[in-house]
DNA sequence: AAAGTTAAAATAATCGCTAAAGCATTGAAA
DNA sequence: TTTCAATGCTTTAGCGATTATTTTAACTTT
């Protein structure tokens, strides 16, 4: 009877294994066949656990290094309920702030066995909640995003955190969300850049701004007319252009317009160095000299911007340390989650600080 | 008796039940039991099988919504052995042509319900190898890559192409794999470059090459030294400069050696845009004029390269389709894969051009 | 020698979903 | 009335792994 029930249970494995197209993968159960030994066994034995002798251990490991086995992730996944993977949501990967940031994520997420889903909202609240969905029907275990232009603490990232999804918003992030969050001072960082102006002696400073909405670009703004204030300028509202893109055309354009509306401009600050770098395009074409006639200051540190002539100055945004430290702070939260311990978002502020370079190099 | 059964069923459901910190997700059995019909039904009702009557669809659709249930991806994955998710391993995502290709992939990818997990090489053979690994152990339904400088058809591409995974490379592939490949045609465009700097009157033209690997650095190279060779323009082994690291630094230091060694170098070919801007940076900062004194051409068609002065003439290399083609190879692959046929491996090349801007406008 | 331990392996229950095959029920054709 | 076939569901059998629980065999102890 034991033989047939042997027999039996070879003739069920035979019928389960389907010729396709598929190269054969190699299971526990193979290998368990093969040795006449236990699915069970098998996988302990592949994992360490005591209660398989040293002969049986040894037997496993040597086959499964033969038959080439690897785990099938979409089991293990099952089983586990985790993914080691991770999402990413960003507004676009070219721009080189993100592509920073995306380049520390993925190293550093790697370095702790995650992997990395990147999806681009395109600055569009449509796309955003769309890629948020795609990104919870996919489980991954965890999502690291920074807002689009156009969203807020919207339905879709209250879907994230009612689902306790382990969450880090970064840079562009809602002040109302209950999550971590990775960014920098940007009121502070945008005053040291006004008052850097100031000091080098301009008493009429434009400011490109970024669009309404986001909240850096409004601190920026806010650091930008505080700094005037201290200084005793006053302030004028049609000193201040708004940015729909925040793109080089943009910072052309509006160096056009200052230059026509406020002919006796001797400052400019730009929300980032790309709109800054069509200031600078825009001044150079026109033989406006920089910094004598205007200096002209950016944020965020582009590689481009050093190798311009003038060299940009800028504020010096640490976007690789932004990738490493929302990774970690992710990180932390996952394995809170895993243990079924509470986790307490943090939110962390990370340094800047203004890179003096010719273009604002007056005296 | 099959009350008992049913009694039997019930308590193993609630035993299942774990508590945890999960949040409880819906799961097909949730609504089975809550309406008191089986699992497949709910399954089928969902899926618009024909075989469920109109009033439990509804019903089932109705609580499914309700429930905010969605699929587990993980069980669907081990069922169908598929993840609906790509792997795309570049040299480097902080590189302006590979953002703008990976841009396009996710994006396409997107569109055609896939989503892609994104690894770096950082020009290292070792890493690229471990992050195959990576990609074939998480199951993914295809791969799209582009070699490092140090690789070619080495033991993980072999892997990948033996396993059976679609697989597409692009821009820098090994000849000798048999995939799908899109690329350019680098020597032909290479022609086109140095054919254009001796049309402008180039008679001395350097060469700053890529690293002596990678296939299309030696394209470019052999286009170059063709193209002199056509024009009865001796070739000067000392004219070229070999970068190790392709970076903005190695154009600057070039640029300095090329002056310092053959002062009346009167054109330069550089094998990227990166390093023409070096290039040019240096001419600025030494006031060698460009292009009166040398011209200069880079390769790619970087965005900043119409943002310098003077502006790059250069060529252009449609990074965007690029990205769109090779994810549609992959996909036409992975679809085939699925429906057990065989699939013949394609080759795509595109079209490149010359774009002249002031770098090289000498006459 | 009976009872108690321990070591090593096997069984079984899941994870959540899919899909082939089976089984009632009902209306229509013969 | 009997037989067929459609309709609408359910059963059953996995996918490949993990892990709690049992079983079996071997070895001590007293």
């Amino acid at each position: 009877m034991g033989f047939n029930f042997n027999q039996t249970k070879t003739q069920k494995t035979f019928k389960t294994s389907i010729t396709n197209h598929f190269m054969k993968e190699t299971t526990l159960k193979e290998i368990a066949n093969t040795l006449g030994i236990s699915i069970t066994t098998v996988s302990k034995a592949l994992k360490n656990y005591p209660d398989v002798s040293e002969k049986t251990r040894q037997a496993v490991l040597d086959l499964a290094k033969d038959l080439h086995y690897t785990p099938n992730s979409f089991a293990v996944n099952l089983r586990t309920k985790e993914s080691k993977t991770i999402g990413l949501i960003i507004p676009e990967v070219m721009h080189h702030f993100f592509s920073n940031v995306i380049n520390a994520i993925i190293d550093e997420a790697e370095k702790n066995g995650y992997l990395v889903i990147i999806l681009q909202s395109n600055e569009s609240i449509e796309l955003e909640k769309k890629q948020v969905e795609l990104l919870i029907n996919k489980r991954v275990d965890g999502i690291i995003m920074s807002l689009s232009n156009e969203s807020n603490f919207d339905e879709h990232i209250k879907e994230i955190i009612n689902r306790k999804i382990p969450f880090v918003m970064f840079d562009k992030i809602s002040k109302l969300a209950n999550c971590s969050k990775v960014l920098i001072d940007d009121q502070k960082a945008a005053m040291s850049a006004t008052q850097h102006l100031i000091d080098k002696g301009c008493k009429k400073i434009a400011h490109i701004r970024g669009p309404l909405n986001p909240q850096n670009a409004i601190d920026r703004y806010i650091g930008y007319k505080k700094t005037l204030d201290k200084n005793q300028i006053p302030y004028d509202p049609t000193l201040v252009y708004t940015c729909e893109n925040v793109t080089f055309q943009e910072g052309l354009d509006f160096a056009k317009q200052i230059i026509e509306e406020h002919p006796d401009v001797d400052g400019v600050f730009a929300v980032t160095d790309l709109v800054a770098v069509g200031v600078l395009s825009y001044f150079n074409d026109h033989k406006i000299k920089v910094p004598q006639q205007v200096a002209v200051i950016g944020f965020s540190n582009w590689f481009m911007s050093q190798v311009l002539t003038p060299k940009l100055s800028t504020v010096d945004q640490p976007s690789h340390e932004m990738g490493v430290a929302s990774f970690h702070l992710l990180l932390e939260e996952m394995n809170a989650h895993k243990e079924n311990i509470a986790f307490a978002p943090k939110t962390l502020i990370l340094e800047t600080n203004i890179i003096e370079r010719d273009s604002s190099r007056k005296s």
